[in-house]
DNA sequence: GATCAAGTCTGTATCGATACAGTAGAAAGC
DNA sequence: GCTTTCTACTGTATCGATACAGACTTGATC
């Protein structure tokens, strides 16, 4: 192209041609409104200018849509793509954006409050989905303020905001009372962080108490619940934090639980990379999953199957496509905020076995 | 909030408080350039009037830039989340993208010409990354005509766009090397698909030069160049495509290979997922791979290691990583267009053995 | 007391498009 | 022949902000 001084626009085009700037917006965004011999005119003299077509922050604005939505996490967007349950809940909100034409723009939460908020306010979308983002986050007051359409996910105790989740606490408790079935009354449990991520080891009752993930509470509730009817203190439950949500993490803070005097028979673990990691430290100590221990865990990641893995299922894509559905059809202003229960259900595998004697 | 008639703007802040426009703008965007304790009444009005921060979208508009950088894929966006090579790479560009603040905009790219280019312009990005886009696609000249930063990862000819790649007939030598050097001559070759996605079977050597696919082409020309310098006539070797690149697809056509007379001694697949598929097949037929058969793939995504899966490394993180930086980081315009070639090596596991006797 | 610098704030001009109402002219209706 | 309808296009107002240049205080300096 040739190199020009200020870079072509709508009017541009319509000098070039002699037609107004809205014949030639019309010629892009509504090609049944002019005449197809002139939009071929229109198109030719663009291409010829090097007009890049309409711009599309300028678009934006002027109609008031953004063709995206927004994707928000509180972790770091890499470790989104490390767990597969995000990726299987990703590719549920990426199938239902998609089908509709719609983006998906995820948002980095940066580290300071005042960051975050602008990134918030810069992200150029039409609703939020907000991932396992804690109830009190700073940028949420920013999110809501925008007047966007909001949905969450996991994480949720505002009633005014559209949610899609499991019962959490109904759903841990499958995988203890499994476990008490089968008579353990020993059980360690493995989670990903308690208070401060990054932190391992083991996590004292009031620093579960101080955990603001509801997730975490729902499910330890469970745990507890279960165990506590089948006589166990709670208080003397291990409950050993990975500090990461990563298979080498679990296995590392696996150490905790198998390398001391009176072993647990039983670990539940509150995601199945957890659960993965604990089985990788069982292999190497020469534990046999299912015989010598027994481990479950929660999700069902396409993995767990490959470990044969006992655990809890949730839909993480259908948790994605409902999310995603949430923001993009249009709900009447009248009708009750949307909460969405998804099915879960305990699938046996390998790694869960009686009690070894 | 009381209801208002209308949206509150900056303006309407500004009247609230009795300073003009700029000063709230400043409250918001240059902190410094105005006094705490005014900048403290303006943001408490803007609350109070339920203004939700300066508008994205006129944002935008106004300073040029987007604050985002566009993902651009040929298959579904769904797809991208389901092939973990894929999601190692996305967690690269997410790595870079976040460090520096920047969004990623994941666009869809909808089946038709016309909606494609739509989707093209509207993207409001800073840059895109063509991830795997085939070298003639109609939307590319829609995305060069926006004249902002390109780079292509894997798929390139266009030497005007930054890329970062492998060299893939290299690297494909590397695996059908290890297998001529172990004595096989009866070798197949499994892809994900070869003119048209979603059909099966066996390809034949037109259509293999028929395919829009770089990549493809590279990795088979590689594997042909290594079998034909081992006596091998590659008009009698098989290519099975299967269809879609995911596992139970390739154990589905890899009944192709296995269920014949004349049963090849190794297989060349040229991404894991379909190698995973194919070991899945072996395990249904009682074929234990490196002894009965050999399997090598291609991209040593994680599950490649837990399979023991002879396979080629290439750097999936470091391609995300490198091509977010060639976006973001600015260039001199004088600087040559950059060609990043990265290592790639074969990983040698249990998969593949010698000829069976 | 004039000059200068620093610190704050204001005003205007734009960023690049689309919404919406309006108009000219041709074709159709009676 | 006059009104109506339709097609094809135009013009103006507006979306909501930021860049940039300027102006007004205030205090310090010589």
């Amino acid at each position: 192209m040739e190199p020009r001084t200020t870079r072509a626009t709508l009017q541009t085009v319509a000098d070039e041609v002699g037609v107004s700037r809205t014949t030639v917006s019309n010629a892009y965004s509504r090609p049944d409104q002019l005449n197809s011999a002139l939009r071929e005119r229109i198109l030719e003299a663009a291409r010829r200018l090097g007009y890049p077509g309409p711009d599309a922050a300028a678009r934006s604005l002027r109609r008031g849509r953004a063709g995206a939505i927004g994707l928000v996490f509180t972790e770091t967007l890499s470790y989104a793509f490390a767990d597969p349950y995000s990726v299987g809940f990703l590719r549920g909100v990426a199938e239902v954006a998609e089908s509709s034409g719609t983006g998906l723009l995820l948002i980095p939460m940066p580290p300071g409050t005042d960051e975050a908020e602008t990134a918030m306010r810069d992200a150029v979308v039409d609703g939020f989905c907000l991932y396992c983002m804690p109830v009190r986050h700073p940028a949420k007051k920013v999110i809501q303020a925008r007047g966007l359409p909001v949905v969450t996910t996991d994480e949720n105790d505002d009633p005014s905001i559209p949610h899609v989740g499991i019962d959490e606490r109904a759903s841990a408790r499958l995988a203890a009372e499994h476990l008490t079935r089968l008579g353990h009354r020993r059980v360690a449990v493995m989670v990903d962080h308690v208070v401060e991520p990054g932190r391992a080891g083991r996590a004292t009752v009031e620093e579960q108490r101080d955990s603001e993930c509801a997730v975490l509470h729902g499910r330890l509730g469970g745990y507890r619940e279960v165990l506590e009817e089948a006589g166990v203190d709670w208080a003397n439950v291990p409950v050993v934090a990975a500090g990461r949500n990563s298979r080498p993490a679990a296995a590392a803070a696996a150490a905790h639980l198998l390398d001391v005097a009176d072993r647990p028979t039983a670990v539940l673990a509150t995601g199945d990379v957890l659960a993965l990691g604990v089985l990788d430290a069982c292999e190497q100590r020469g534990l046999v999953p299912g015989r010598d221990i027994s481990v479950a865990g929660f999700d069902d990641v396409p993995e767990a199957a490959r470990a044969r893995l006992t655990t809890v299922r949730q839909p993480m894509g259908e948790k994605g496509r409902r999310a995603a559905r949430l923001l993009l059809d249009p709900r009447d202003p009248g009708e009750a905020v949307p909460r969405v229960q998804l099915p879960t259900e305990l699938v046996v595998r390998a790694t869960t076995g009686p009690v070894p004697r």
